[in-house]
DNA sequence: GCGACAG
DNA sequence: ATCTTGTCGC
């Protein structure tokens, strides 16, 4: 295996290194529970203004109070590319993730975990980096085909179930050290009136705020 | 070659 | 993601 600081050095790496990392870094992902309940939920989003980048990470209890809010701004290093959202936003998200002092129970990133190309979305990676719980949200379909399962909406790609469409534009996936019926429940405690889960939602509203926008 | 494409 | 006014609908 490699070692964690090679996995972390993502600001050098070129695209098709960056492919190879996914590739290999995929086989180390769990679609298998570690806890029983949740208690704490981590929400994680990055906003921009130009080059400038700002990453939240806001900490809510099961009733939706924020416990805690960590911000980290910087400067955007890579450009957007669909399939390698995690060379640019993983590492703003991971240092505004380290900056929270309490801790939690599972990450909502806002983006694709096993809902990839490769299975590898940026949910994965940072699940993988902190070795928590982690759940993937987006709200657009990156790839795969929804296809109607008993009422429920589920992604499939290559033959595999990959994620599911919980709501109207609102696609969950497996991140790391959970199981996708888990992560839908989880999302589905979490979302008031079909939109993006609470704590994911926070951290959009408190990113856009630091960048002078309203909310 | 053409279209699609998380944020 | 971000740039942007009015407008249609619940």
């Amino acid at each position: 295996m490699r070692e964690m600081a090679h996995l972390l050095n993502l600001e050098s790496l070129t695209y098709d290194e960056a492919i190879k990392l996914q590739l290999e870094m995929a086989s180390m992902v769990s679609e298998h529970d570690v806890l029983e309940s949740y208690e704490l939920f981590c929400g994680v989003d990055v906003a921009y203004s130009n080059q400038n980048a700002v990453a939240v990470a806001v900490i809510q209890d099961k009733d939706g109070r924020i416990v805690e809010v960590s911000k980290h701004k910087c400067i955007v290093r890579h450009v957007y590319v669909p399939g390698l959202l995690f060379l640019r936003e993983a590492p703003p998200m991971l240092n505004a993730i380290k900056g929270l002092k309490s801790d939690f129970d599972v990450l909502l990133v806002d983006g694709n975990g096993r809902l990839h190309p490769r299975k590898f979305g940026i949910a994965c990676y940072i699940g993988i980096v902190l070795d928590k719980p982690t759940i993937g949200v987006a709200k657009k379909l990156l790839c795969g085909q929804v296809k109607r399962v008993s009422g429920r909406r589920v992604v499939m790609l290559n033959g595999d179930v990959v994620g599911e469409e919980v709501f109207k534009n609102v696609y969950v996936s497996v991140g790391h050290k959970i199981s996708l019926n888990t992560a839908i429940e989880i999302v589905k405690g979490l979302t008031k009136n079909g939109q993006i889960p609470s704590p994911i939602l926070a951290a959009h509203k408190i990113a856009n705020e630091e960048l002078g926008r309203r909310g």
